[in-house]
This record gives structure tokens, C-alpha cells and sequence, in this order.
DNA sequence: ATTATCTATAGATCTATAGATAATGC
DNA sequence: ATTATCTATAGATCTATAGATAATGC
């Protein structure tokens, strides 16, 4: 059937096929034969959508960091909650897709991330924060949630517990004592951490101001 | 020649040209014939060292992580600068081989990691710091670093300033008076992040303690 | 005329194994 | 006997292009 009367591929199923795939089986299992098979179709016709293999990555780096959402709040004297949502938001976007992980690093979408810099920097700004903290606002938030998502992206299992993979006491005892010690999924270490980053950026302000 | 006087292969050499082809050329670049003929070698002679192409990669990680070099520094109030010299050095050691980033995250070396994090876990118990304060300190170093290394990574070009690729200042005018707002360099900003969140980290206590 | 698929295929490439061979070291 | 290379090769696999074909929409 050489052209059928409604497309059978979309950019969109494209990528929702390719996280499919990635999610289910990894990302080693991922290729344009493969891919076409859970289309429906063979491999050439994808070339009528993407210009080539890296188009189609790049697309779903873009559909997993555009699927953050930004944080509905009003701007205040408690706009550190604000970038403790912002960076949750877009950790559990990473993890979402776990094993994707390795292509958000080669075709991190810029201009998405950019997007919402802009708007969380107005948010800043509308909040009365000094201008000279905005870049370490913004950028120690997403090196926060990145390298966190990251991190737990490739420690593998779903164990809420912080570190996982098994230390072993007789050789690491201090480490051990450190683990036992704590109590907090690495979702709620990670916003404390957040809140921990925030209020040291603001402390020399806070008091001066 | 069917076995020579002297080894041709070794796996430190195996690394190295590993290395050496990744960093000139591109993770792209990296495969087994490209990599022997590298060594002057036949790809199936690398079977004899490593049993597959994946060992090859786990030693690379373990290479890069491994030649972060630990602070040398003795325990005591100012502990908050051991982990300043221990975040700089993780992300040096990772933005010296950048297009190794993919590689770093799926073959992360736990075991090397962990080594460390038992030492400065003594450290931090050596300088009287809190042991609940442990494994949130540890982690969030490590995510820093890592977050902050595999995202400057990724920014390809060797710009000394923080967000690299251009934003367009009649698109992105918050954002762009943000950037003209900063001068230090990525360097820079990453270690006052690191003494910001250590800062924020310890805030309670000192006052409490 | 354009669009969206298909078939066929070039061509490159890669991982890994089997089995031969000669040097080494006990 | 063991070690470290080689040659030869199976076999899979993948990316991308050329050209045919039929449905669509102007």
C-alpha cells in the first residue's frame, strides 16, 4: 500500500514509539528497524519525517524536558519553594525516563531549558531578588537536578533509599554508619537539598538587605 | 607475527588509546577496529584483554573517575573547603575527557566512587560534623559535581562563561540581563555553589550546636 | 502535482568466535 | 603447556538512498 489514506506515522508517535521502546528494553535496543517495526512500518519511511537517526533523539530529548512543568506559584518572599518545585518537576522528568538518560546528554534541548529560564528569571526579578544571584539561582538549580536525576537515573533499581548499590560495611564502615544514619528517600533528600542550596545563595543578602 | 617478544596490548594502554580517540575525535569515533588499529593491533587481539566491548568502556569510566585526586587537607572547622577541593576535582577529572560523558553515565564506577565517599566520610566524622549531615553532604557534592561536569560537558565549546549558547536577548531579555549580570566563569560559580549549599546545609546546626 | 508509503539494496560497520601459529616460561 | 598475537569469517545489523506506486488535495 503505497500511500495510505491517513499517515500512519507522526512526529509525535514517533517519539511516544521510541520511549517505548527505550523504557521497555533500553536503550541498546533502540534503531530505526526496530523502531519501525513498533510503527507498523518499514525502516526507509521514517526518513520521509526525520531527517535522520540524531533528528529523532534529539526529538525525544525535547519530549522529555518539554514535559516538565513549570511551577504555578505567585511571586513572593517564599519564592525559594518556586525553584524546589521547578527543580522536582524536572528531576522526575529525567526519571521518568530512566534509560534514556545517555541521549539527553548528547541532545540536550538548549532552547526548552532556555524557555523556562527566561520565565523563572522574571519570577526572580518580580520577587525582589538581587539581579547578581539570578545565574546562581538558576544555573545551581539545574546542575542540582540534573546531576541528581542523572545519578539516580543510572543507580539502577526503583529503591527509594539514597545509595543503592549495596555497600558493604566491613569495608566502607564510616560510609555504612552515614547510610544507617539516614532515613529520607533520595526524592526528599533531594529537596532539602534544594532548600539547603537556596538559603546558603541567600544568606550574605538576606541579613544586608 | 603470531605472539611477539614483548605484549603489544595492555589494558592501561587499551585505555589510554581509548581515550585518546574519544577526545580527538568523538565518542562517535570510538569503536574496536578503530581502536586497534590505534594500538597498531588486530581487533580480535583485544578479546585477549577484556571480554567485550563493554569491559573496554566500564575501564575507561573507571579511569576517568579514578584520576580525581582526594584533598589533602587535616580535619577541623573549616571541613566545608575539603569538599570545595573534592567537588572541583570530580568535576575536573570528568570535563577533562567530555565527549566521554555518555560513557561515564552508563558504566558509572560505583566501587570508585564509594572509596572516596568512605574517606571523606572519616574526614567529616574526624572534623566533629554531625552524622546526620553525612550522607546529605556526600550526595549533594556528588550531584554538584557531577550535575554541574556533565552539563558543562554537553555545552560543547571551551567558553570560560556559564551558559554557552547564545541567548537571544530580544526573546530571553530576564535571562539575558541575568548572564550580563554575572562574570565569573563556570569554575568560579561552581565552587561558590558548592560553599553556598554547604553553607545552607550546616545553618541549623551551627546555630543550634 | 504532491505526499506518504513501499521494495530493493548498497555499503558500511561492527561484535565475536574458531582455529592457526610462534614466542615464552616452566 | 601457556600466552599473545594473527587470519578468516559468520552473522547480524544498521543507516541511508533510489525509484516505484497509489492516494490525496488543489
Amino acid at each position: 500500500m503505497p500511500r495510505p489514506s491517513k499517515p500512519l506515522i507522526s512526529r509525535a508517535a514517533t517519539v511516544t514509539a521510541s520511549l517505548e521502546i527505550i523504557d521497555s528494553e533500553g536503550l541498546e535496543a533502540f534503531g530505526l528497524p526496530r523502531l519501525a517495526k513498533h510503527l507498523g512500518v518499514r525502516p526507509p519511511s521514517l526518513y520521509h519525517h526525520f531527517s535522520d537517526r540524531s533528528e529523532i533523539l534529539s526529538a525525544v530529548a525535547h519530549e522529555i524536558i518539554g514535559a516538565t512543568p513549570m511551577p504555578r506559584r505567585r511571586p513572593g518572599p517564599d519564592w525559594p519553594e518556586y525553584f524546589v518545585t521547578f527543580g522536582s518537576n524536572l528531576r522526575r522528568s529525567v526519571l521518568r525516563h530512566r534509560n534514556a538518560a545517555p541521549i539527553l546528554l548528547q541532545h540536550l534541548p538548549h532552547d526548552t531549558l532556555t524557555e523556562r529560564y527566561e520565565e523563572a528569571a522574571a519570577f526572580l526579578e518580580a520577587s525582589g531578588v538581587p539581579a547578581r544571584l539570578h545565574i546562581r539561582i538558576l544555573l545551581g538549580v539545574e546542575r542540582l537536578a540534573l546531576g541528581a536525576a542523572l545519578v539516580d537515573a543510572v543507580r539502577r533499581p526503583g529503591t527509594g533509599s539514597a545509595l543503592s548499590p549495596r555497600v558493604d560495611p566491613a569495608t566502607r564502615p564510616t560510609l555504612a554508619r552515614a547510610l544507617a544514619e539516614n532515613e529520607a528517600t533520595s526524592g526528599q533528600l533531594f529537596e532539602e537539598m534544594l532548600r539547603n542550596f537556596l538559603r546558603g545563595t541567600t544568606a550574605d543578602e538576606i541579613e544586608s538587605v
